[in-house]
This record gives C-alpha cells, sequence and structure tokens, in this order.
RNA sequence: GCAUCCGUAGCUCAAUUGGAUAGAGCUUCUGACUUCGGAUCAGAAGGUUGCAGGUUCAAGUCCUGCCGGAUGCACCA
C-alpha cells in the first residue's frame, strides 16, 4: 500500500477514536502545497472542529495522541490553525520505489469496487467534416475512459453519432439532383456537404426547394426503399472518414449507436411518459414540465413535437434507457460543450421522475468555447470551421519541420513517424491542458507549440531517459535485492513525485478533469531534469549508478503511462 | 427578463472545489562547467484575483449588490 493511503487509513482509525460521530471518510491526506510544511498534510480537523464548535489545535493534538504513523513518517506536526503535516522517512520512501520497481501497478491502485461507467462522447454529425469544435469532447472523453479503465474500472464508450434529422431531406435532394460522383469517390464528405449547403441556399430563394426536401425526409421516415439506401450509403461514407480519424488519433468505440437506432423507441417511450402523468399535451406538442425546480421553471423538455416528430430530448432518453438496460451501469458521462447545461438538466430531471429506482449516476462534463482572436467562436478568415484533419496535418508538417532541423540524420520514415507522435501529442495536449470548463483561444502557434509546457517537452523528458538506456553495455533490470540510495535532494523530489501518480489519477477520475494529469506530467518531467542536470547516472559508482537507473526507468514509465492516459505517445528518440 | 458560466501578471492559462507566501508557459533581460541529448537548465522582472460590501481561524473560490463578457431559454440537434 502506498504510503500516503496508510497515513489516511491511520488517521481515520484515530479521527474515530476521538471523535466517534465523525464520518471518518472526510478525512483525506493530500500532498502538501509547499514541500516545507511537509510531504502530506490534512486539513480536515479544522472543518471537523468548526462543526463541532470545538477549538481545532485541540482537536488535532488529541487526535495526534492517539495516532501512529511511525512506520512510515518522520514526527507529526501540527500547523497553522490546525494542519497535519506528515514527512515521510527516507526509507519508507525507498522502500516504496523498491517494491514499485518489482512491477504491478505503477504508484497506483486498481479500485476496491470497479464500477461500470457508459462514456458517450465526440458525436459527430454524418455528412459534416469533424472540425476543431469536434476536439475537446473527443479527447476529453477519451481520456476519461483510459484513466478509469487504468484505474480497473469497466468502461464502455459509445459514440451517439447525428445520423438521423431533418438534415437528410436536404441531402437527398441534393443527391438526387446534383450529386458529383467523381468529388464524392475522392472526398465523400466535403461533397455531402457541398450538397447540404447547396440545397440549403437554394431553399431560401425558393420555397419549392424546401417542400421538396420535407417530403424526401417523410420519404425516409416511412422507409422508402431508394431513399434507405441513399441514407445507409451516407452514414458508410461519414463513417469511414471518422474512422480515418479516429484512427489517426488512436481513439476506439466500444459502440456506435446512432441516434438513428432509437427510432423504434421513441413513440412507445412517449405513450409510457403520457400514460405515467410525467408528460401532458401543451399547446399541440407533448412536454414534460419541472414546477417543482426553480432552474426549469417554464422551461419545458419537449418530447414531441406539434407536428408529431420527435426531437432530441426523445432520443436521448430512448438512448438513456436502453444503456441501462443493455450494460446497468453505475455511471454514465456525457461530454459535450457547455451550451447544453439546460438540456442535460432536464433530461436528469425527467430521468429520475421516471426511473425512481435508479441508483445511476449521470454525470454531464461540459467543457468551455473554443474561441477566435475576437473573443467569439472560431472561425477562418473565410468563415468557415478548421477541419480536424487539415489541423492534424498541419501540426505532423510543423513537428517534420523541426525534427529535420534536430536531427537532419535520420532517415526520413523515423522523422515521418516521429513528427506524427510529436505533432498529434502537441496538439491533444494544448487542449486538454486548460480547464475543461474554460472558454479558450484558439492559436495555431500554442496548438502546436514545441516548447514550454507541452507534450513535446513530456516526450523530450522520456526520449532522455531512454537514451541513458540504450549506452548501457546489456540490458538493465534491477535486481530483486535492488536498494534506492536518495542521497541528493533532486532525488528525493523526483521520487516523492512519483508516489503521487495515483492520486493523481483519482482526482481525474473524480473530478473529470484531465489537466491535473498534465500538471501532475509537466511537474514531473521538470523534477527529473533537474535531476538529470545535477545527478550523473553513468558516471556514478555502481551502487549509485544502479539506484538512479531505477529511479529514471520508474519516471519513464509514469510519464509514458500518464502520457497514455492522454491519448499521447512516447518515441525513443526524437 | 430569467438561468448557467466567466472576469487572475503585457499575452495565453493554472490554482486538487474554503486552506498556509496566488503558480506556470509565452514574451523581455542575465547566466549555464571540455560531463549521460541545449526540444534543456538556473535566475530576474511582471499581481489591490473587475469594483464595493459581507460570512470565518482562513476567500481567487461562498453570500449580496454593481460593472463588463459568453451561452442558453417550445417544437434544430
Amino acid at each position: 500500500m502506498l504510503p500516503h493511503k496508510q497515513i489516511e487509513l491511520q488517521l481515520q482509525a484515530a479521527v474515530r477514536e476521538a471523535l466517534p460521530d465523525a464520518n471518518p471518510s472526510v478525512v483525506l491526506v493530500r500532498p502538501c502545497p509547499d514541500p516545507k510544511f511537509g510531504d502530506y498534510q490534512s486539513n480536515a480537523l479544522m472543518s471537523l472542529a468548526k462543526a463541532r464548535k470545538m477549538n481545532p489545535r485541540q482537536l488535532a493534538e488529541d487526535v495526534v495522541k492517539k495516532l501512529d504513523v511511525s512506520a512510515t513518517c518522520e514526527k507529526v506536526e501540527i500547523a497553522g490553525a490546525g494542519f497535519l503535516n506528515f514527512r515521510l522517512k527516507d526509507s519508507a520512501l525507498a522502500q516504496t520505489l523498491e517494491l514499485m520497481a518489482r512491477g504491478g501497478p505503477l504508484f497506483f491502485e486498481k479500485a476496491s469496487h470497479p464500477k461500470t461507467a457508459v462514456i458517450d462522447f465526440s458525436s459527430p454529425n454524418v455528412a459534416k467534416p469533424m472540425h476543431v469544435g469536434h476536439i475537446r469532447s473527443t479527447f476529453l472523453g477519451d481520456t476519461l475512459a483510459r484513466a478509469l479503465r487504468l484505474l480497473g474500472h469497466h468502461v464502455i464508450t459509445d459514440n451517439h453519432i447525428g445520423d438521423w434529422g431533418t438534415q437528410f431531406g436536404k441531402l437527398l435532394v441534393g443527391w438526387k439532383k446534383h450529386l458529383n460522383a467523381e468529388a464524392l469517390k475522392s472526398d465523400a464528405i466535403s461533397e455531402l456537404e457541398r450538397l447540404y449547403k447547396f440545397i440549403d441556399a437554394a431553399g431560401k430563394s425558393d420555397p419549392a426547394v424546401l417542400e421538396e426536401a420535407r417530403l424526401e425526409l417523410v420519404k425516409l421516415q416511412n422507409s422508402d426503399f431508394e431513399n434507405l439506401k441513399i441514407w445507409r450509403d451516407m452514414i458508410a461514407l461519414s463513417e469511414k472518414r471518422f474512422d480515418e480519424i479516429y484512427s489517426r488519433l488512436g481513439i476506439k468505440f466500444d459502440f456506435t449507436y446512432g441516434e438513428s437506432f432509437y427510432n423504434d423507441r421513441l413513440k412507445p417511450l412517449v405513450d409510457e411518459f403520457l400514460q405515467k402523468n410525467i408528460a401532458r399535451e401543451s399547446e399541440g406538442a407533448i412536454a414534460i414540465f419541472f414546477d417543482d425546480d426553480p432552474q426549469l421553471k417554464d422551461k419545458p423538455a419537449l418530447i414531441r413535437k406539434s407536428d408529431g416528430g420527435f426531437n432530441y430530448s426523445t432520443t436521448d432518453l430512448a438512448t438513456l434507457a436502453f444503456r441501462l438496460e443493455k450494460w446497468k451501469p453505475d455511471e454514465i458521462i456525457y461530454v459535450t460543450d457547455g451550451r447544453q447545461q439546460l438540456h442535460f438538466h432536464q433530461i436528469f430531471t425527467a430521468f429520475r421522475k421516471w426511473q425512481t429506482e435508479s441508483k445511476t449516476k449521470l454525470a454531464h462534463v461540459w467543457f468551455g468555447a473554443i474561441l477566435g482572436e475576437d473573443g467569439k467562436p472560431f472561425k477562418t478568415r473565410s468563415g468557415e470551421t478548421v477541419k480536424l484533419a487539415d489541423l492534424l496535418d498541419e501540426a505532423e508538417e510543423r513537428a517534420f519541420k523541426i525534427v529535420t532541423e534536430k536531427n537532419p540524420d535520420l532517415p526520413e520514415s523515423s522523422r515521418r513517424e516521429i513528427a506524427r507522435v510529436v505533432g498529434i501529442g502537441a496538439v491533444k495536449y494544448a487542449d486538454l491542458l486548460p480547464n475543461r470548463q474554460s472558454d479558450y483561444v484558439f492559436s495555431w502557434d500554442k496548438m502546436l507549440a514545441l516548447n514550454g509546457n507541452t507534450a513535446p517537452y513530456l516526450q523530450y523528458a522520456y526520449a532522455r531517459i531512454r537514451s541513458i538506456f540504450r549506452k548501457l553495455d546489456k540490458p538493465f533490470t534491477p535486481g530483486v535485492n535492488q536498494t534506492i540510495r536518495l542521497a541528493t535532494p533532486e532525488e528525493a523530489n523526483l521520487a516523492k513525485h512519483l508516489l503521487n501518480f495515483g492520486l493523481t489519477l483519482e482526482a481525474v477520475a473524480e473530478e473529470y478533469r484531465p489537466n491535473f494529469l498534465c500538471i501532475y506530467l509537466y511537474e514531473l518531467a521538470g523534477k527529473f531534469t533537474s535531476f538529470y542536470e545535477n545527478c550523473p547516472v553513468l558516471k556514478a559508482d555502481s551502487e549509485t549508478r544502479d539506484s538512479r537507473l531505477v529511479l529514471c526507468d520508474l519516471t519513464a514509465r509514469v510519464l509514458k503511462q500518464g502520457l497514455d492516459v492522454l491519448g499521447i505517445e512516447t518515441v525513443e528518440q526524437m
């Protein structure tokens, strides 16, 4: 067991003894904000004391008397208003590293109660190219899936693609009358997008075109043979292009149940809502009202339009029911932009009225907008969105120039491969680094930056470590009796930081915030680099050398695993 | 009008959700040993956290009121 966990359990036991009525699970141990206070701290006693109108320092002293952490820590210090500060013993630190060097999960523990989580993310629309607006949902969702899986949870990823809706009326008219077969062959999505825009524009000046689109849509909805076939072709073509992008990004989905999958479930769902008096008729539509929720007052959710059609809310509720039935998840996570907060608030509230027994947790993990330099939603000069494929191309191209500059002697195929890993990594990292709820300003230079707090900085630290190992005469494997000696402050700082990998992963999974991991890895790389500058490895005496090699190896493994959670690859040299 | 979110260094962003002296990167300036990769490191400069009150041992974080911005509010998803 990791030292901070041991301290936490012992502290909880001491609190249980001192305050039998308190809930010990609120007593947590966290890394100290400043190492001069210690390695770990707990501030829980202050809030416990406050709730009971006790003197916090007095309570701290009582608890410390009942607390025995001498196996892992130096003397516990009470500081400030009632902080407990713990400083790890050198021996405990070294032993933990020795244990980790022998294998098993790297500085984290698998969840003792694994949960089943469904994650809904990315969700592009058929017949439209993926653009920068899709990156946050795609990267965030993928990272959360990876983090939860690493911690031992059962994760199901479901790409809820937009393969149904009124846009298909226009697309069908376009396909039948204006299709350019050549263009469709070379770039299907661009051609579909062109057709949509063409008919959309035509409809604005000629109402007859709109009527034509409406009729084609009705035929599709009534399972007209020809229209169904065209519709299926459009989906297949789009999915092929999506898969190219996902494969470039290293992202896989377990399922891709698009919206259309739920068509047969919509009418029965509305009937059930009516029958259970959860929904009622209003202005010709069927609506769910939420009068008991102040935020949703006068904001009903429509589940059937006055023309008899269904909409987003209906599909989302049907989707929810299906996922519950099929996977019986403990949690469903929706990763979408912040503009959908009201919608999910409605869906979640409706769900509670409907499935009153269900204990499934529903989480809307939302993120802010990507803005242009002018502070408005991001568009190119010509008013278009930046296509994701173009962004990735540019990233790889810029990285290739740098790689070529730094390593002109490498064969081109190696330089291309490094540029791919570095370029894609930079884009992912730039997107995951900011707090997800903040809007951020898109800039090519920031997205593709290769210096500072960026993926290449982490990848470079990794490559340097691997370079050390390449210089050894024979492959290094730590012996069973390998001891770790942490003689310098740089070694100790690095070692202590390694211990916090698991805490960070748990925080990412609990708060749905991958940026915690970015910050952690950046600090890890920083601490490694300062170790690297100050502590020679290969030239040290053999005992120190082996100890430092273990430290290097553990650092490399944590960097690689951490980057893997972010969906970012590493290279042996760059 | 109502609701949600936001306002932090010249710029772009953090701050583990109420914790200790608000931190990084970019930019600017000063340095780095015949030493494991200079895509690096060390240091400097840069702040009344939009404004005004309040709550408490403790507020960038919570409450109230202003100022400024983004987004969403009945048949698009």
